[in-house]
DNA sequence: TTTGTTGTAATGTCAACGGTTACATCAAAA
DNA sequence: TTTTGATGTAACCGTTGACATTACAACAAA
């Protein structure tokens, strides 16, 4: 099982709406032809990103803005924005058996672990800013 | 977007097996009252710890039995042995349009950073062994 | 040969994702 | 004020993967 793409689409429209910003009115159309997906897909993250105080979207007139800056973009920041995992990474089976000695203390036991895995993870994801992506970018293009 | 239970199911089976096999024939009927699954969900599960040579199961017979020591099998062991994710955790939208510099280069600057996420999950979950599970374990009981 | 078990195929249900259509709402230009 | 081009969102569909369950062949030991 594999985290949504919704994480990938969300990062590829904020570079698209930092680094060509200028230039362009970043319509939801313009901005899913960068990406390849159908405009209402965009839309909708565009909401989420918006709803965590990120980006501007101008309802009618049109087009997304930048709302903070790049360098205080994580991509935890992204991640949690477009929701991909709620809570716990890690699904756990319903109702361990309380009448086994493993089944009462298997949550005991393995939460941490889960929890720590699931910490590295995003600490990971809070290393990097979008100001560090758009830095990469900027070389390529 | 979670991952699969099916990795919590075989560390709650494994333990089983590690702990009570001693005591106990650990039948797929047995391990599944005490994970509280359906008995066909653990042959599976078996089969595949089986086939990643952690454990040996006898057809017939019945019983599954240790084959490595628990100080050799990390919890990223029995997450690869079951498969919980083929290749990379985060999804990537496919076909990111060429013609756009945002979409030409998406995968050149993020590629490397979620490969970094994933290989933070990973190493913590190598770090945790099955006997360090047991030894908790065995505090508990 | 009987018995209990494993291995596995087949089928069903359910939830989540992503695609798409449709349309109300809105802001700015004409 | 009307037109135009966007956004916001609800609704629905198809696909996929997970997990549950049934069924039964294969097997090993009593």
């Amino acid at each position: 099982m594999k985290i949504t793409s919704r994480f990938t689409v969300a990062v590829h429209s904020l570079l698209a709406i930092y680094v060509l910003g200028k230039e362009y009115k970043m319509t939801s159309d313009l901005i899913a032809s960068s990406v390849n997906v159908n405009p209402v897909v965009i839309r909708r993250t565009l909401s989420s990103l918006k709803a965590a105080g990120i980006i501007d979207v101008k309802a009618g007139s049109g087009g997304a803005t930048p709302v903070k800056s790049a360098d205080d973009i994580t991509l935890y920041d992204i991640y949690k924005a477009v929701d991909c995992i709620e809570g716990n990474l890690f699904n756990f089976h319903e109702n361990p058996n309380p009448e086994c000695p493993v089944g009462k203390n298997i949550h005991a036991v393995l939460d941490s672990h889960l929890k720590d895995a699931q910490a590295a993870l995003e600490n990971e994801l809070k290393s990097v800013t979008l100001a560090d992506l758009m830095k990469q970018l900027n070389i390529l293009i």
